[in-house]
DNA sequence: ATGCCCTAAGTAATCGTTTTCATGGTGCAA
DNA sequence: TTGCACCATGAAAACGATTACTTAGGGCAT
């Protein structure tokens, strides 16, 4: 591979030359530009990233974090990033299945000098110290922390008022005892879903139920067991919130098992909206959450630390929204197509 | 942050030392190791990726150019890389959405000195040829470009054998007159799915239809719109094999919207088995991909081509199954929850 | 004609490592 | 005691760029 020295001894001129019309840096003349420009063609030339990065202290490329990269919503979180990144002209270094602080804190000690900003999803609670001691020095942006977080940018959805909005839907369409399966208890989304549904409850004076709140992990199997549990409830509730759709998704098989239909028996509303939830029968109402512009956001805000003031902490929360489909029962399930959005095949 | 010279400075030995004790390339006293160690741990100290790439000529890490992000297929790609990746102790550059040629290259001199190998994705025929020459001097892994590619490493999926032996399902199934929707043109994947239709027609004595074969561009809507155009059909094929499911999804729309029932009046099949695919309605006979393999497979070959004989040029063919279920009227539909694997939720 | 400024280009230091080669001290055999 | 081998360590040269500083030379005002 040919070498800034190549090209300068080809060109006749020095190094610092060469450099400055990669950089345009310096003024350089016409003729000689062109002379570089075209040694540099020809020997099939580019600046070495790692001796650039070693010197300028920049490598123009950002390190993603990622819980876990199964299923399309941390795909659709991908994307946005990959693609806000491309635009400002940096490289996206991910790193998923993250599933404890030790492992958070390996990979970024891996990460260390390879990147200039990072990004870190850590919904379990006790990560985010550690994580944010050890990226010292380069520019953070955290996902999905919760509020108690401090001196920190970070960018969360909004959970509590999602789930605030489907619990009060079910209630509008009448339901007064509705059963609600959580997730992993540290995990923050998991946390303020519930907290949304307490919210709700408390809004329309109905008690809190503890038999009414069954735990689930956010997996399909741990909803498929839930809903067991559920139908051994007596008095049954006439509804169920789910903190996920993966969950609502296994807790609808369960109901279907033992012929209980959704939504005239039991109406079944879940969260995240991913896509194969407008696919189901019935179709899942549920509270959409918009991925890719959490990717997008998370890369701009990070972007943004570096030109912008360092010292002054960003934080954002991304609005969700209600989507109302057939399993609750609600009339605008009449259209089992609508809401068609996602149109791109593989 | 701290250097090896600040390490070297603190603990009273050289810079050389300390580089052997992070290396373990060399022996060093018990005493002296534990001395740098303890020092490296209190200034928070860790080589500099840059430097360390600088003068190695190693990354330790890979680029990954894929077609696009959206949806799970390539998601599971890429945790199928990374999780392997990470154990070969490797970081993952991802850059995604590369439509055409011009693209892929812009971002591969981008990517030029920033790793040690190659993994692209370029369904599209005509890419594979300037991406080769541009790759020069770093391990490369072609995904899904079809047999025509010679001297470089390859992996691709049993397109073929897969649309044959979903085909072959409806011909014993009793189907004649079975329409096939296709994806674009210059798609690899595309290409081989419709010969694998052909060569299922051939070995069945049944003749090939042109009408029968629909435009798709692996997209939900052009699904749709095919179903529309299969409707017209006089007489109407009594099965259909859209070559992706996102396809078969919109021709079980358009199907749905004209009252036409599934399996009874028109048998659906698709192809990749997408995880919304068991929860259709009804669930969708395809062909299975394990694309988390896929990319398991493809960093395990660019690794071994680093360390084994480099002009060994290796090409591997990823099998496929067929996964009937409800949509072609099969007796294996009667049990809805039948081939639940996907386990994980968000 | 002299001196000054400005422009374009070169010189060399620097970034933080790895690694080759040199060195000094110790132990053992002769 | 001398010599040799060996071990642990240090000194210094890379790696390929960027950039502050220096320099050469031409144009212009005095």
């Amino acid at each position: 591979m040919a070498t800034i020295k190549d090209v300068a001894r080809e060109a006749g001129v020095s190094i610092a030359t060469v450099s400055r019309v990669f950089n345009a840096s310096a003024v350089v003349s016409e003729p000689t530009q062109r002379a570089v420009r075209e040694v540099a063609a020809r020997l099939n030339y580019w600046p070495n990233g790692a001796a650039r990065s070693l010197i300028t202290n920049r490598t123009q490329a950002i390190g993603v974090l990622l819980p876990d990269l199964f299923g399309e919503f941390y795909s659709e979180i991908l994307r946005g990033m990959d693609c806000t990144a491309r635009k400002a002209g940096l490289h996206v270094l991910v790193s998923s299945s993250h599933a404890d602080a030790e492992e958070v804190l390996a990979a970024l000690r891996a990460l260390r000098g390879r990147i200039d900003g990072l990004i870190v999803m850590a919904p379990d609670l006790d990560a985010r110290d550690e994580v944010q001691s050890a990226a010292t020095k380069i520019p953070l942006v955290l996902i999905d922390v919760g509020p108690g977080v401090e001196g920190c940018n970070t960018l969360s959805i909004a959970n509590t008022e999602g789930a605030h909005a489907v619990v009060r839907h079910l209630i509008r369409l009448g339901h007064r005892r509705i059963a609600v399966i959580t997730g992993p208890p540290r995990n923050v989304d998991a946390q303020q879903r519930l907290a949304g549904y307490h919210a709700a409850l408390r809004e329309a004076g109905l008690p809190r139920v503890t038999e009414l709140e069954i735990a689930g992990d956010f997996t399909e199997p741990s909803g498929y067991e839930a809903g067991g549990r559920l139908l051994a409830l007596d008095p049954q509730p006439s509804a169920v919130f789910a903190s996920n759709d993966y969950m609502a998704i296994g807790v609808m098989g369960a109901l279907s098992d033992s012929r209980v239909r959704v939504p005239e028996d039991v109406a079944v509303a879940g969260f995240d909206d991913i896509a194969m939830s407008r696919y189901l029968n019935p179709p899942l109402t549920t509270v959409h959450v918009d991925a890719y512009r959490l990717g997008e956001r998370a890369v701009e805000c990070l972007v943004r630390i570096d030109s912008e003031a360092p010292e002054q902490w960003h934080r954002e929360v991304l609005p969700t929204t209600l989507v109302v489909r057939g399993s609750c029962g609600s009339s605008s399930a009449a259209h089992p197509r609508a809401g068609a959005g996602r149109q791109r095949g593989r």
